[in-house]
DNA sequence: TCAATAGTGTCTGTGAGACACTATATC
DNA sequence: GATATAGTGTCTCACAGACACTATTGA
């Protein structure tokens, strides 16, 4: 039989970019400047370029829109590759990244110029996103509360140094779920490498002052932190 | 700024297709008909078609290769792009896919032209591999043991009516450790929808029979079947 | 002193690991 | 009977969940 030519499609790398402000999980979305979808609101993303792995793509893209250093936590979330997810003429199909951003004061939410947002994650599931961004966006989330179970990776969320109620924080606005007090802890300081104590204390408003931890040198956390029944 | 025009590139799909002949692992390897990597064994795959996604792809691949329905388990492992891993002038990205099949007497080890072989992964990851496969190789056999921890997916190795033993037989040969097999059985036949008796028994040569069992309506394990430390 | 937040003690239930025991088949 | 394989009982330890308690600060 004659061989068909392969296909040629263009690559993409999605970024869904978790942060958390005032204690509820935020993701960053960009208004989209061009058609296709153009004003809707999006995830931050771009084309694959010569010479580069997609993953190269995706932190180059984060480290635009984030201004953040390329040290952040990413991690594959899906392919994408629905013909018809995109209109146009030649195929895009996106690899869709799962980022987390410290809760950092921010230049102006993202440097790029296009107009990126923080927005609160259970309004950009309810919103109505370009592509499949939607699809993506639910199943990042998934990921992520997922990934909170099984590996340490909610000290990304933290500034270098953060006390133990910070760290409860994440994974409740993560989980959408309080967790208690006592027993998360009793698990997060006894769980090898998953925290370090820095020495110092920081006076936390009206109360016994915190003490004050880094990240350890552990990344998988087992035992697993259980997760409410309820979220899953 | 001029932007440039996106990259164009070819994407694939290639297969890590697991199955268990006489209690150990086998992974599916092809032996390369066509340059690049002429006669060195591979992962099968193919490329994306117009108006395909990339899991049908994978999809139609493993039909191909297998002759088993469409119906079998395949979950993404990852994508692999790093510049360099075709020698081709056009870049070829893959999408890798870890696909299960059951122990069942094989027409000839895969209907495809191409020499097809089962090879007993501990010699494939050993092996030199064509392309990043051995990698893919170990990369997915990484996620299918994490798989069987969390996930019902044991039962895709098995018949349509097994025993525990059996099934605790994939267990063994996914992991490469023994596993307990009081605690297996209760394990296994209390978690809820995980295994359903059939009604039936089968002699089992000399020794009590067996009770036959079916795949269960769960997808998910919870609480997860813990792994021995020793196969992390 | 009280309010507020941080951290500990302790009891209970679930389930994993180890391993002895019972059940049912062939020879 | 002996042997082989399937399945159960049971003890111990680790740990999650619930929640009462103590500790240390500011007002």
């Amino acid at each position: 039989m004659a061989s068909r030519p392969p296909l040629l499609v263009n690559l993409t790398a999605d970024l869904v970019i978790f942060t958390i402000r005032d204690a509820r999980l935020h993701v960053l979305l960009v208004e989209r400047g061009n058609e296709p979808y153009r004003g809707l609101p999006a995830l931050p993303g771009g084309f694959l370029r010569e010479g580069e792995s997609i993953e190269q793509t995706a932190r180059r893209e984060l480290a635009e829109e984030t201004g953040l250093g390329d040290d952040l936590h990413l991690e594959l979330v899906g392919v994408y590759s629905a013909p018809g997810r995109d209109p146009r003429p030649v195929r895009v199909i996106t690899t869709a990244f799962l980022a987390i951003a410290p809760d950092l004061p921010w230049p102006t939410a993202g440097s790029d110029a296009s107009a990126a947002h923080w927005t609160p994650v259970d309004e950009a599931v309810a919103a109505s996103l370009a592509f499949d961004h939607g699809e993506i966006l639910r199943d990042a989330l998934e990921q992520a509360r997922t990934s909170l179970q099984h590996s340490t990776i909610a000290v990304e969320f933290c500034a270098p140094e953060f006390t133990i109620g910070e760290l409860r924080d994440v994974y409740e606005a993560v989980w959408g779920h309080p967790v208690d007090r006592a027993n998360f802890h009793r698990k997060v300081t006894q769980a090898e490498g998953f925290v370090e104590k820095t020495g110092e204390k920081r006076p936390s408003g009206a109360g016994r002052p915190s003490v004050l931890y880094r990240a350890g040198d552990a990344t998988v956390l087992e035992p697993p932190m259980t997760r409410p029944v309820s979220t899953r």
